[in-house]
DNA sequence: CTTATGGGTTAAAGAATGTTAAGTTTATGT
DNA sequence: ACATAAACTTAACATTCTTTAACCCATAAG
Protein backbone atom coordinates (compact mmCIF):
# COMPACT_ATOMS: atom_id res chain seq x y z
CA UNK A 1 0.00 0.00 0.00
CA UNK A 2 0.81 3.22 -0.83
CA UNK A 3 1.78 5.82 2.00
CA UNK A 4 -0.44 8.74 1.78
CA UNK A 5 1.22 11.97 1.45
CA UNK A 6 0.20 14.61 4.33
CA UNK A 7 -0.70 17.96 3.72
CA UNK A 8 -0.94 20.47 6.15
CA UNK A 9 -3.50 23.56 5.52
CA UNK A 10 -4.09 26.67 7.67
CA UNK A 11 -6.29 28.72 6.11
CA UNK A 12 -8.71 31.03 8.10
CA UNK A 13 -11.75 30.83 6.13
CA UNK A 14 -13.58 27.98 7.07
CA UNK A 15 -15.51 27.69 2.93
CA UNK A 16 -11.77 27.76 1.69
CA UNK A 17 -10.61 25.51 4.10
CA UNK A 18 -13.14 22.90 3.58
CA UNK A 19 -13.40 22.51 -0.24
CA UNK A 20 -9.61 22.71 -0.18
CA UNK A 21 -9.62 19.53 2.19
CA UNK A 22 -12.17 17.63 0.80
CA UNK A 23 -10.71 18.17 -2.61
CA UNK A 24 -7.01 16.83 -1.45
CA UNK A 25 -8.57 14.07 0.07
CA UNK A 26 -10.53 13.26 -2.99
CA UNK A 27 -6.48 13.05 -4.51
CA UNK A 28 -5.42 10.59 -1.59
CA UNK A 29 -4.10 12.95 0.43
CA UNK A 30 -3.70 12.49 4.42
CA UNK A 31 -5.33 16.63 5.23
CA UNK A 32 -4.60 18.11 8.46
CA UNK A 33 -6.65 21.32 8.39
CA UNK A 34 -6.49 24.57 10.56
CA UNK A 35 -7.42 27.99 11.00
CA UNK A 36 -4.93 29.87 12.71
CA UNK A 37 -0.96 29.78 12.89
CA UNK A 38 -0.56 28.61 16.48
CA UNK A 39 -2.34 25.33 16.27
CA UNK A 40 -0.74 25.11 12.79
CA UNK A 41 2.62 24.84 14.37
CA UNK A 42 1.57 22.01 16.72
CA UNK A 43 0.14 20.08 14.18
CA UNK A 44 3.48 20.48 12.05
CA UNK A 45 5.00 19.39 15.30
CA UNK A 46 3.17 16.28 15.81
CA UNK A 47 2.12 15.09 12.06
CA UNK A 48 5.57 16.21 9.96
CA UNK A 49 3.71 16.75 7.16
CA UNK A 50 5.16 16.27 3.57
CA UNK A 51 3.91 19.88 2.85
CA UNK A 52 2.58 23.16 4.30
CA UNK A 53 -0.17 25.28 2.36
CA UNK A 54 -0.42 28.74 4.74
CA UNK A 55 -2.65 31.44 4.43
CA UNK A 56 -0.46 34.86 5.02
CA UNK A 57 -3.67 36.55 6.85
CA UNK A 58 -4.29 34.35 9.98
CA UNK A 59 -5.44 34.90 13.61
CA UNK A 60 -2.76 34.14 16.35
CA UNK A 61 0.29 33.76 14.14
CA UNK A 62 0.58 34.97 10.45
CA UNK A 63 1.78 32.58 7.99
CA UNK A 64 4.79 34.33 7.15
CA UNK A 65 6.12 34.12 11.11
CA UNK A 66 4.90 30.48 10.88
CA UNK A 67 6.76 29.78 8.04
CA UNK A 68 10.01 31.01 9.34
CA UNK A 69 9.08 29.03 12.48
CA UNK A 70 8.80 25.60 10.14
CA UNK A 71 12.07 26.50 8.48
CA UNK A 72 14.04 26.49 11.30
CA UNK A 73 12.19 22.67 11.99
CA UNK A 74 13.07 22.10 8.77
CA UNK A 75 14.76 23.56 5.98
CA UNK A 76 13.38 20.94 3.49
CA UNK A 77 9.47 20.73 3.53
CA UNK A 78 7.99 22.21 0.93
CA UNK A 79 5.85 25.68 1.92
CA UNK A 80 3.09 27.26 -0.31
CA UNK A 81 1.91 30.20 0.07
CA UNK A 82 -2.03 31.14 -0.48
CA UNK A 83 -3.05 34.67 -0.06
CA UNK A 84 -5.20 37.71 -1.08
CA UNK A 85 -2.07 39.68 -0.63
CA UNK A 86 -0.88 39.86 -3.95
CA UNK A 87 1.88 43.08 -3.85
CA UNK A 88 5.38 42.64 -5.39
CA UNK A 89 6.94 43.13 -2.20
CA UNK A 90 4.82 40.64 -0.82
CA UNK A 91 5.86 38.22 -3.27
CA UNK A 92 8.99 38.43 -2.95
CA UNK A 93 9.13 38.29 0.71
CA UNK A 94 7.44 34.87 0.63
CA UNK A 95 10.20 33.80 -1.58
CA UNK A 96 13.40 34.83 0.31
CA UNK A 97 11.79 32.78 3.28
CA UNK A 98 12.18 29.82 1.39
CA UNK A 99 8.79 29.74 -0.06
CA UNK A 100 7.91 27.03 -2.68
CA UNK A 101 5.08 28.54 -4.56
CA UNK A 102 2.84 31.94 -3.99
CA UNK A 103 -0.98 31.60 -4.63
CA UNK A 104 -3.16 34.83 -5.16
CA UNK A 105 -6.72 34.49 -3.96
CA UNK A 106 -8.42 33.68 -5.36
CA UNK A 107 -7.23 30.45 -7.21
CA UNK A 108 -8.71 26.96 -9.20
CA UNK A 109 -8.15 24.34 -6.02
CA UNK A 110 -7.08 22.13 -9.76
CA UNK A 111 -4.15 24.45 -9.97
CA UNK A 112 -3.63 24.29 -6.20
CA UNK A 113 -2.97 20.58 -6.52
CA UNK A 114 -1.05 21.01 -9.72
CA UNK A 115 1.22 23.31 -8.21
CA UNK A 116 1.38 21.02 -5.17
CA UNK A 117 2.40 17.88 -7.12
CA UNK A 118 4.35 19.83 -8.88
CA UNK A 119 6.62 20.48 -5.68
CA UNK A 120 6.25 17.10 -4.33
CA UNK A 121 7.56 15.57 -7.75
CA UNK A 122 10.87 17.26 -7.63
CA UNK A 123 11.80 16.47 -3.88
CA UNK A 124 10.54 12.83 -3.96
CA UNK A 125 12.94 10.16 -4.87
CA UNK A 126 12.35 9.42 -8.33
CA UNK A 127 12.48 5.81 -7.33
CA UNK A 128 8.68 6.26 -5.47
CA UNK A 129 7.46 7.98 -8.50
CA UNK A 130 8.67 5.12 -10.99
CA UNK A 131 7.88 1.97 -8.63
CA UNK A 132 4.98 1.91 -7.33
CA UNK A 133 5.34 -1.56 -5.82
CA UNK A 134 1.91 -3.08 -7.72
CA UNK A 135 1.41 -6.54 -7.42
CA UNK A 136 -1.60 -7.91 -7.68
CA UNK A 137 -2.57 -11.51 -5.89
CA UNK A 138 -5.21 -13.63 -7.72
CA UNK A 139 -6.11 -17.27 -7.18
CA UNK A 140 -3.02 -19.24 -7.14
CA UNK A 141 -1.15 -15.95 -9.10
CA UNK A 142 0.28 -13.07 -8.56
CA UNK A 143 1.34 -10.25 -11.20
CA UNK A 144 4.18 -7.91 -10.76
CA UNK A 145 3.57 -4.99 -13.27
CA UNK A 146 6.75 -3.02 -12.27
CA UNK A 147 8.93 -6.67 -13.54
CA UNK A 148 6.03 -7.81 -15.86
CA UNK A 149 5.96 -11.22 -14.07
CA UNK A 150 3.36 -13.67 -13.78
CA UNK A 151 3.79 -16.34 -11.08
CA UNK A 152 2.51 -19.16 -10.16
CA UNK A 153 3.70 -21.98 -7.57
CA UNK A 154 5.14 -24.00 -9.97
CA UNK A 155 6.45 -21.17 -12.41
CA UNK A 156 6.81 -17.40 -14.23
CA UNK A 157 6.03 -16.14 -16.92
CA UNK A 158 7.97 -13.19 -18.20
CA UNK A 159 5.11 -11.28 -19.83
CA UNK A 160 5.69 -8.57 -23.08
CA UNK A 161 5.14 -4.81 -22.76
CA UNK A 162 1.70 -4.96 -24.06
CA UNK A 163 0.26 -7.96 -22.51
CA UNK A 164 1.61 -6.53 -19.10
CA UNK A 165 -0.17 -3.26 -19.71
CA UNK A 166 -3.73 -4.80 -20.80
CA UNK A 167 -3.19 -7.19 -17.59
CA UNK A 168 -2.63 -4.20 -15.33
CA UNK A 169 -6.03 -2.69 -16.46
CA UNK A 170 -7.45 -5.50 -16.19
CA UNK A 171 -5.85 -6.63 -12.55
CA UNK A 172 -7.07 -2.44 -11.64
CA UNK A 173 -10.33 -3.52 -11.89
CA UNK A 174 -10.48 -6.99 -10.71
CA UNK A 175 -14.27 -8.35 -10.52
CA UNK A 176 -15.49 -5.73 -12.27
CA UNK A 177 -15.67 -4.85 -15.73
CA UNK A 178 -12.75 -3.06 -17.79
CA UNK A 179 -14.41 -1.45 -20.36
CA UNK A 180 -12.70 -2.16 -24.35
CA UNK A 181 -12.56 1.60 -25.29
CA UNK A 182 -11.06 2.32 -22.10
CA UNK A 183 -8.36 -0.14 -22.45
CA UNK A 184 -7.70 0.62 -26.30
CA UNK A 185 -7.31 4.25 -25.25
CA UNK A 186 -5.00 4.20 -22.32
CA UNK A 187 -3.05 1.35 -24.14
CA UNK A 188 -2.86 2.59 -28.24
CA UNK A 189 -3.81 5.76 -27.22
CA UNK A 190 -6.93 5.64 -29.76
CA UNK A 191 -9.46 3.08 -30.69
CA UNK A 192 -9.45 1.93 -33.95
CA UNK A 193 -10.65 -1.09 -35.82
CA UNK A 194 -6.61 -2.71 -35.93
CA UNK A 195 -6.13 -1.80 -32.48
CA UNK A 196 -9.36 -3.44 -31.35
CA UNK A 197 -8.72 -6.49 -33.50
CA UNK A 198 -5.09 -6.61 -31.96
CA UNK A 199 -6.32 -6.38 -28.17
CA UNK A 200 -8.53 -9.66 -29.11
CA UNK A 201 -5.62 -10.89 -30.01
CA UNK A 202 -3.64 -9.95 -26.39
CA UNK A 203 -6.79 -11.53 -24.75
CA UNK A 204 -6.28 -14.32 -26.53
CA UNK A 205 -3.06 -14.84 -25.13
CA UNK A 206 -3.37 -13.55 -21.46
CA UNK A 207 -6.28 -16.24 -21.35
CA UNK A 208 -3.71 -18.76 -22.29
CA UNK A 209 -1.83 -17.95 -19.58
CA UNK A 210 -4.52 -17.43 -16.64
CA UNK A 211 -4.88 -21.37 -17.61
CA UNK A 212 -2.51 -22.27 -14.77
CA UNK A 213 -4.88 -21.07 -12.44
CA UNK A 214 -8.37 -22.55 -13.84
CA UNK A 215 -10.30 -20.38 -10.67
CA UNK A 216 -9.52 -17.61 -12.82
CA UNK A 217 -11.45 -15.93 -15.50
CA UNK A 218 -10.99 -13.39 -18.27
CA UNK A 219 -14.81 -13.25 -19.27
CA UNK A 220 -15.84 -11.20 -22.07
CA UNK A 221 -18.84 -8.52 -21.96
CA UNK A 222 -20.14 -8.58 -25.47
CA UNK A 223 -20.39 -4.90 -26.77
CA UNK A 224 -18.81 -3.58 -23.57
CA UNK A 225 -15.48 -5.21 -22.33
CA UNK A 226 -14.02 -7.42 -20.49
CA UNK A 227 -13.83 -9.00 -16.75
CA UNK A 228 -10.72 -10.38 -14.91
CA UNK A 229 -12.96 -12.57 -12.48
CA UNK A 230 -11.67 -14.70 -9.74
CA UNK A 231 -14.27 -16.98 -8.44
CA UNK A 232 -13.20 -18.71 -6.19
CA UNK A 233 -13.60 -15.68 -3.36
CA UNK A 234 -14.90 -18.24 -1.09
CA UNK A 235 -12.09 -20.28 0.27
CA UNK A 236 -10.37 -17.30 1.56
CA UNK A 237 -9.92 -19.92 4.77
CA UNK A 238 -8.86 -16.52 6.56
CA UNK A 239 -5.87 -16.02 5.13
CA UNK B 1 35.57 30.23 -9.53
CA UNK B 2 31.19 29.74 -9.49
CA UNK B 3 29.45 28.65 -12.54
CA UNK B 4 26.98 30.84 -13.79
CA UNK B 5 23.47 29.22 -14.09
CA UNK B 6 22.64 29.16 -17.68
CA UNK B 7 18.87 30.18 -18.17
CA UNK B 8 17.08 29.74 -21.57
CA UNK B 9 14.19 32.24 -22.09
CA UNK B 10 12.04 31.98 -25.62
CA UNK B 11 9.72 35.13 -25.46
CA UNK B 12 8.36 35.96 -28.78
CA UNK B 13 7.50 39.69 -27.23
CA UNK B 14 11.11 41.68 -27.90
CA UNK B 15 10.45 44.08 -25.48
CA UNK B 16 9.56 41.45 -22.50
CA UNK B 17 12.46 39.28 -23.33
CA UNK B 18 14.90 41.95 -23.80
CA UNK B 19 13.90 43.16 -20.27
CA UNK B 20 13.49 39.91 -18.63
CA UNK B 21 17.42 38.87 -20.11
CA UNK B 22 18.45 42.10 -18.57
CA UNK B 23 17.43 41.02 -14.93
CA UNK B 24 18.34 37.68 -15.27
CA UNK B 25 22.10 38.94 -15.64
CA UNK B 26 22.22 41.95 -13.64
CA UNK B 27 21.49 38.64 -10.93
CA UNK B 28 24.50 36.78 -12.10
CA UNK B 29 23.17 34.25 -14.86
CA UNK B 30 23.82 33.15 -18.56
CA UNK B 31 21.16 34.30 -20.58
CA UNK B 32 19.83 32.36 -23.77
CA UNK B 33 17.29 34.45 -25.31
CA UNK B 34 15.55 33.26 -28.18
CA UNK B 35 12.02 34.35 -30.08
CA UNK B 36 10.46 31.36 -31.52
CA UNK B 37 10.48 27.24 -30.49
CA UNK B 38 12.57 25.97 -33.25
CA UNK B 39 15.34 27.84 -32.27
CA UNK B 40 14.92 27.31 -28.18
CA UNK B 41 15.24 23.79 -29.25
CA UNK B 42 18.63 23.68 -31.12
CA UNK B 43 19.52 26.01 -28.23
CA UNK B 44 18.59 23.50 -25.43
CA UNK B 45 20.36 20.46 -26.97
CA UNK B 46 23.72 22.92 -27.61
CA UNK B 47 23.26 24.46 -24.17
CA UNK B 48 21.87 22.14 -21.67
CA UNK B 49 20.42 25.08 -19.45
CA UNK B 50 20.11 24.96 -15.98
CA UNK B 51 16.55 26.06 -16.27
CA UNK B 52 13.92 26.60 -18.90
CA UNK B 53 11.59 29.95 -19.10
CA UNK B 54 9.27 29.34 -21.93
CA UNK B 55 6.24 31.15 -23.36
CA UNK B 56 3.81 29.48 -24.75
CA UNK B 57 2.32 31.06 -27.76
CA UNK B 58 5.44 31.01 -30.15
CA UNK B 59 6.42 31.32 -33.65
CA UNK B 60 7.39 28.15 -35.27
CA UNK B 61 6.48 25.54 -32.23
CA UNK B 62 4.71 26.17 -29.20
CA UNK B 63 5.67 26.19 -25.80
CA UNK B 64 4.29 22.77 -24.80
CA UNK B 65 5.15 21.31 -27.69
CA UNK B 66 8.67 22.29 -26.95
CA UNK B 67 8.23 21.48 -23.38
CA UNK B 68 7.60 18.08 -24.09
CA UNK B 69 10.57 17.55 -26.51
CA UNK B 70 12.76 19.12 -23.41
CA UNK B 71 11.35 16.77 -21.24
CA UNK B 72 12.54 13.61 -23.56
CA UNK B 73 15.87 14.83 -23.49
CA UNK B 74 16.16 16.00 -19.67
CA UNK B 75 13.89 14.49 -17.29
CA UNK B 76 14.57 17.40 -14.50
CA UNK B 77 15.60 20.25 -16.24
CA UNK B 78 12.87 23.23 -14.64
CA UNK B 79 10.62 24.43 -16.93
CA UNK B 80 8.13 27.73 -16.29
CA UNK B 81 5.52 28.49 -18.82
CA UNK B 82 5.29 32.31 -18.98
CA UNK B 83 1.67 32.79 -20.38
CA UNK B 84 -0.95 34.76 -21.04
CA UNK B 85 -3.48 31.89 -21.38
CA UNK B 86 -4.73 31.93 -17.85
CA UNK B 87 -7.64 29.12 -18.45
CA UNK B 88 -7.47 26.85 -15.47
CA UNK B 89 -7.19 24.37 -18.33
CA UNK B 90 -4.01 25.70 -19.74
CA UNK B 91 -2.59 25.64 -16.51
CA UNK B 92 -3.53 22.07 -15.77
CA UNK B 93 -1.77 21.20 -18.77
CA UNK B 94 1.59 23.08 -18.40
CA UNK B 95 1.74 21.52 -14.96
CA UNK B 96 0.58 18.27 -16.83
CA UNK B 97 3.61 18.60 -18.92
CA UNK B 98 6.24 18.43 -15.73
CA UNK B 99 6.66 22.07 -15.63
CA UNK B 100 7.83 23.74 -12.53
CA UNK B 101 5.66 27.10 -12.73
CA UNK B 102 3.25 28.74 -14.21
CA UNK B 103 3.13 32.63 -14.72
CA UNK B 104 0.78 34.85 -16.11
CA UNK B 105 1.41 37.95 -18.07
CA UNK B 106 1.78 40.31 -17.18
CA UNK B 107 4.28 39.45 -14.24
CA UNK B 108 6.68 41.36 -12.59
CA UNK B 109 10.44 39.89 -13.61
CA UNK B 110 11.43 40.00 -9.55
CA UNK B 111 8.51 37.61 -9.09
CA UNK B 112 10.12 35.52 -12.08
CA UNK B 113 13.60 35.15 -10.92
CA UNK B 114 12.10 34.64 -7.13
CA UNK B 115 9.95 31.67 -8.77
CA UNK B 116 13.24 30.53 -10.77
CA UNK B 117 15.37 30.70 -7.46
CA UNK B 118 12.66 29.14 -5.37
CA UNK B 119 13.02 25.63 -8.05
CA UNK B 120 17.09 26.24 -8.19
CA UNK B 121 17.07 25.96 -4.68
CA UNK B 122 14.97 22.79 -4.40
CA UNK B 123 16.92 20.95 -7.01
CA UNK B 124 20.55 22.39 -6.53
CA UNK B 125 21.61 19.34 -4.37
CA UNK B 126 20.75 16.91 -6.45
CA UNK B 127 21.39 18.30 -10.00
CA UNK B 128 24.99 19.01 -8.52
CA UNK B 129 25.61 15.52 -7.54
CA UNK B 130 24.25 14.88 -10.63
CA UNK B 131 25.42 16.91 -13.16
CA UNK B 132 28.82 16.74 -11.91
CA UNK B 133 29.60 14.01 -9.61
CA UNK B 134 31.95 12.29 -12.20
CA UNK B 135 31.46 8.68 -10.09
CA UNK B 136 28.26 7.17 -10.14
CA UNK B 137 27.92 3.47 -7.55
CA UNK B 138 25.81 1.20 -8.63
CA UNK B 139 25.54 -2.69 -7.28
CA UNK B 140 28.98 -3.68 -7.06
CA UNK B 141 29.97 -1.75 -9.28
CA UNK B 142 31.40 2.31 -9.64
CA UNK B 143 31.82 4.18 -12.92
CA UNK B 144 34.63 7.55 -13.04
CA UNK B 145 33.01 9.14 -15.94
CA UNK B 146 36.05 11.61 -16.10
CA UNK B 147 38.35 8.58 -16.74
CA UNK B 148 36.18 6.24 -17.87
CA UNK B 149 36.68 4.02 -16.11
CA UNK B 150 34.32 1.09 -15.07
CA UNK B 151 35.65 -0.56 -12.01
CA UNK B 152 34.38 -3.69 -9.85
CA UNK B 153 35.84 -5.34 -6.94
CA UNK B 154 38.35 -7.39 -9.22
CA UNK B 155 39.16 -5.03 -11.91
CA UNK B 156 38.79 -2.05 -13.61
CA UNK B 157 37.74 -1.47 -17.69
CA UNK B 158 38.51 1.25 -19.57
CA UNK B 159 35.93 2.44 -21.64
CA UNK B 160 35.97 4.28 -24.60
CA UNK B 161 34.47 7.86 -25.42
CA UNK B 162 30.98 6.53 -26.31
CA UNK B 163 30.65 3.77 -24.12
CA UNK B 164 31.48 6.16 -21.84
CA UNK B 165 28.81 8.98 -22.68
CA UNK B 166 26.10 6.49 -23.16
CA UNK B 167 26.97 4.87 -19.61
CA UNK B 168 26.65 8.39 -18.15
CA UNK B 169 23.46 9.13 -19.50
CA UNK B 170 21.87 5.64 -18.47
CA UNK B 171 23.44 6.78 -14.84
CA UNK B 172 22.18 10.17 -15.06
CA UNK B 173 18.79 8.45 -15.11
CA UNK B 174 19.56 5.86 -12.57
CA UNK B 175 16.15 3.56 -12.17
CA UNK B 176 14.60 5.63 -14.78
CA UNK B 177 13.43 5.81 -18.65
CA UNK B 178 16.88 6.91 -20.73
CA UNK B 179 14.75 7.70 -24.60
CA UNK B 180 16.54 6.66 -27.12
CA UNK B 181 15.79 9.73 -28.67
CA UNK B 182 17.54 11.45 -26.02
CA UNK B 183 20.12 9.28 -26.13
CA UNK B 184 20.88 9.67 -29.82
CA UNK B 185 20.42 13.38 -29.82
CA UNK B 186 22.99 13.85 -27.04
CA UNK B 187 25.23 11.73 -28.22
CA UNK B 188 25.07 11.75 -32.01
CA UNK B 189 23.35 14.96 -32.33
CA UNK B 190 20.38 13.27 -34.82
CA UNK B 191 19.00 10.49 -34.34
CA UNK B 192 18.90 8.90 -37.67
CA UNK B 193 18.56 4.84 -38.62
CA UNK B 194 22.05 4.04 -38.23
CA UNK B 195 23.03 5.65 -35.41
CA UNK B 196 20.22 3.95 -33.75
CA UNK B 197 21.77 0.94 -34.89
CA UNK B 198 24.90 1.80 -33.86
CA UNK B 199 23.58 2.56 -30.24
CA UNK B 200 22.03 -1.08 -30.03
CA UNK B 201 25.35 -2.19 -30.57
CA UNK B 202 26.89 -0.13 -27.61
CA UNK B 203 24.13 -1.49 -25.67
CA UNK B 204 25.12 -5.03 -25.94
CA UNK B 205 28.75 -3.89 -25.59
CA UNK B 206 27.52 -2.31 -21.91
CA UNK B 207 25.67 -5.01 -21.09
CA UNK B 208 28.67 -7.42 -20.97
CA UNK B 209 30.80 -5.05 -19.01
CA UNK B 210 27.78 -5.09 -16.62
CA UNK B 211 27.31 -8.73 -16.37
CA UNK B 212 29.73 -8.66 -13.44
CA UNK B 213 27.19 -7.96 -11.06
CA UNK B 214 23.76 -9.65 -12.00
CA UNK B 215 21.97 -7.18 -9.70
CA UNK B 216 22.71 -4.59 -12.65
CA UNK B 217 20.20 -4.82 -15.92
CA UNK B 218 20.31 -2.84 -18.68
CA UNK B 219 16.86 -3.09 -19.33
CA UNK B 220 14.96 -2.27 -22.44
CA UNK B 221 11.68 -0.51 -22.82
CA UNK B 222 10.57 -1.51 -26.38
CA UNK B 223 9.74 1.85 -28.24
CA UNK B 224 10.75 4.05 -25.36
CA UNK B 225 14.36 3.29 -24.69
CA UNK B 226 16.29 1.89 -21.64
CA UNK B 227 17.15 1.88 -18.33
CA UNK B 228 19.58 1.05 -15.88
CA UNK B 229 18.39 -0.61 -13.47
CA UNK B 230 19.80 -1.32 -9.99
CA UNK B 231 18.04 -3.73 -8.09
CA UNK B 232 19.18 -3.41 -4.46
CA UNK B 233 16.58 -0.72 -3.54
CA UNK B 234 16.85 -2.04 -0.21
CA UNK B 235 13.80 -0.78 1.30
CA UNK B 236 13.13 3.04 1.44
CA UNK B 237 13.51 3.11 5.39
CA UNK B 238 10.87 5.69 5.60
CA UNK B 239 11.53 9.16 7.53
C1' DC C 1 -34.30 -18.75 -39.35
C1' DT C 2 -31.33 -15.48 -41.17
C1' DT C 3 -28.12 -12.10 -40.94
C1' DA C 4 -25.04 -8.58 -39.21
C1' DT C 5 -21.85 -7.79 -35.72
C1' DG C 6 -18.57 -8.65 -32.18
C1' DG C 7 -15.36 -11.57 -30.67
C1' DG C 8 -11.84 -16.03 -30.73
C1' DT C 9 -8.02 -18.06 -32.74
C1' DT C 10 -4.09 -18.86 -35.48
C1' DA C 11 -0.70 -17.72 -38.80
C1' DA C 12 2.03 -14.61 -41.23
C1' DA C 13 3.89 -10.06 -41.96
C1' DG C 14 6.21 -6.18 -39.98
C1' DA C 15 8.95 -3.58 -36.75
C1' DA C 16 12.20 -3.01 -33.02
C1' DT C 17 16.05 -4.69 -30.93
C1' DG C 18 20.11 -8.14 -30.04
C1' DT C 19 24.34 -9.89 -31.68
C1' DT C 20 28.40 -10.59 -34.24
C1' DA C 21 31.50 -9.50 -37.70
C1' DA C 22 33.29 -6.97 -41.43
C1' DG C 23 34.41 -2.41 -43.07
C1' DT C 24 35.90 2.39 -42.27
C1' DT C 25 37.67 6.21 -39.79
C1' DT C 26 40.52 8.30 -36.32
C1' DA C 27 44.23 8.65 -33.23
C1' DT C 28 48.85 7.50 -31.88
C1' DG C 29 53.65 6.32 -31.81
C1' DT C 30 57.60 6.28 -34.60
C1' DA D 1 53.87 11.09 -43.12
C1' DC D 2 53.17 6.07 -42.25
C1' DA D 3 51.79 2.04 -40.10
C1' DT D 4 49.07 0.29 -36.78
C1' DA D 5 45.73 -0.34 -33.32
C1' DA D 6 41.72 1.28 -31.37
C1' DA D 7 37.30 3.22 -31.98
C1' DC D 8 33.43 3.60 -34.45
C1' DT D 9 29.95 2.58 -38.14
C1' DT D 10 27.65 -0.32 -41.32
C1' DA D 11 25.99 -4.65 -42.63
C1' DA D 12 23.98 -8.99 -42.04
C1' DC D 13 21.45 -12.14 -39.67
C1' DA D 14 18.79 -13.68 -35.35
C1' DT D 15 15.27 -12.94 -32.07
C1' DT D 16 11.36 -11.03 -29.97
C1' DC D 17 7.24 -8.37 -29.83
C1' DT D 18 3.34 -6.32 -32.17
C1' DT D 19 0.09 -5.74 -35.83
C1' DT D 20 -2.51 -7.33 -39.72
C1' DA D 21 -5.02 -10.74 -42.07
C1' DA D 22 -7.85 -14.59 -42.57
C1' DC D 23 -11.22 -17.58 -41.22
C1' DC D 24 -14.31 -19.19 -37.72
C1' DC D 25 -18.05 -19.18 -34.34
C1' DA D 26 -21.56 -17.19 -31.20
C1' DT D 27 -25.07 -14.12 -30.19
C1' DA D 28 -28.52 -10.53 -30.63
C1' DA D 29 -31.77 -8.27 -33.72
C1' DG D 30 -35.07 -8.58 -37.21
Amino acid sequence: MIKKNKVLIAEDDPFIGMITKECFESKGYQVYLCEDGKSAYKIFINECPDVCILDVMMPLKDGFTLASEIRLLSPLVPILFLTAKSLKEDVIKGFQLGADDYIKKPFSVEELIARVEAVLRRIMPPIIQEKNKAIFQFGDLSFDSDFHLLRSCSDEIKLTDKESDILLELCKNKNQITHRKSLLIKIWGDDSFFNSRSLDVYITKIRKYLKQDPNIELVTIRGKGFKLWTGNQKAFNGK
